[in-house]
DNA sequence: TTGTGTTTTATTGCCTCC
DNA sequence: GGAGGCAATAAAACACAA
């Protein structure tokens, strides 16, 4: 017995689905306009979705509305499911053997295959996605903190330059011949654009990034910031500065340089212009 | 029951490979 | 040029809430 299914001439009946799916013909993949039979002969071929049984019952066709687009059974589907596991192409052989097992045509089989595909990639990009947004949410969280941190030691550096300050005034007081003290260089809350005001309340200090002894702390956060002359070599250039503010290229790093240069230093290196300082870097 | 959203089956056109 | 794969799409079948 023939099966299979009539199509229509595809470039005079495109877009018309339902008139595509009434009949059948014996066409398979790469069907497109080759297999082309007259509708009365198609009106008399059997719909989509038999069962094997069905196959070869000729009643079945009669009692059947052909234009009924009907779903794979069960077993149909996981036979196929079992199949695709093992290997998602289909080679010609192996479709007719599923076609022959299943009593559906080898273009079911094969369309079957390819929808089945489609849809495993739509779930891998979903898959994918999921991956990378959890992926991009661990960064970002990681990113926050770092960004957080380096505002409290922002705040911890302003709070101990106010400290400073008011220390070295102390000092002035007394004469210059006893005590010989540097101003401060520049008011650091100009390098963070933020107000002393607004973080002397932090309160927290020991920060790693000052010297015991009585230290005065400066921070640069832009290039060349220091006038290296001004401060008889206590403050040198730093060649790499950098923060996460700079230009919004920190690429998931942040860094910023501290210098730290105590009394104490600069007279255990009296005339070397020797300087304590060090830099801290996050790697997300 | 019905409206609506989702899934499944199937078609079409285009592309690549041999 | 034929065969087969894929993306886009149509439409039937199904699920489910109101």
């Amino acid at each position: 017995m023939e099966s299979g299914r009539l199509y229509f001439d595809t470039s005079t009946c495109r877009g018309n689905n339902n008139m595509n799916m009434l009949f059948l013909g014996n066409a398979d993949l790469g069907f497109r306009g080759r297999s082309m039979m007259s509708m009365e002969e198609g009106s008399k071929r059997r719909p989509f979705f038999s069962s094997p049984d069905e196959l070869y019952d000729e009643e079945y066709y009669e009692e059947q509305s052909p234009e009924k687009k009907r779903r794979l059974t069960s077993e149909q589907v996981h036979l196929l499911e079992k199949s695709f596991e093992e290997e998602n192409k289909l080679e010609p052989e192996r479709k007719t053997q599923l076609a022959k097992k299943l009593g559906l045509q080898p273009r079911q089989v094969a369309v079957w295959f390819q929808n089945r595909r489609a849809r495993w990639k739509t779930k891998q990009l979903e898959r994918d996605y999921d991956v990378l947004k959890s992926s991009y949410e661990s960064l970002l969280s990681t990113y926050d903190s770092i960004v957080k941190e380096n505002e409290k030691l922002k705040s911890e550096v302003v709070c101990l330059n106010e400290k400073f300050q008011v220390q070295g005034k102390d000092m002035l007081e007394e004469p210059l011949s006893e005590k010989k003290v540097d101003p401060l260089p520049v008011d650091i809350t100009q390098i963070f654009g933020m107000k002393l005001d607004e973080h002397v309340s932090s309160g927290s200090v020991g920060s790693a990034v000052v010297d015991e002894g009585s230290p005065r702390v400066v921070i640069d956060s832009v290039d060349s910031y220091f006038p290296a002359d001004d401060y008889g070599g206590c403050v040198a250039p730093i060649e790499r500065v950098q923060s996460e503010e700079d230009d919004g290229s920190d690429d998931g790093r942040c860094c910023f340089d501290v210098f730290v240069t105590s009394e104490t230093e600069q007279q255990n290196h009296e005339g070397e212009g020797l300087n304590w300082w060090g830099n801290m870097y996050y790697v997300a």
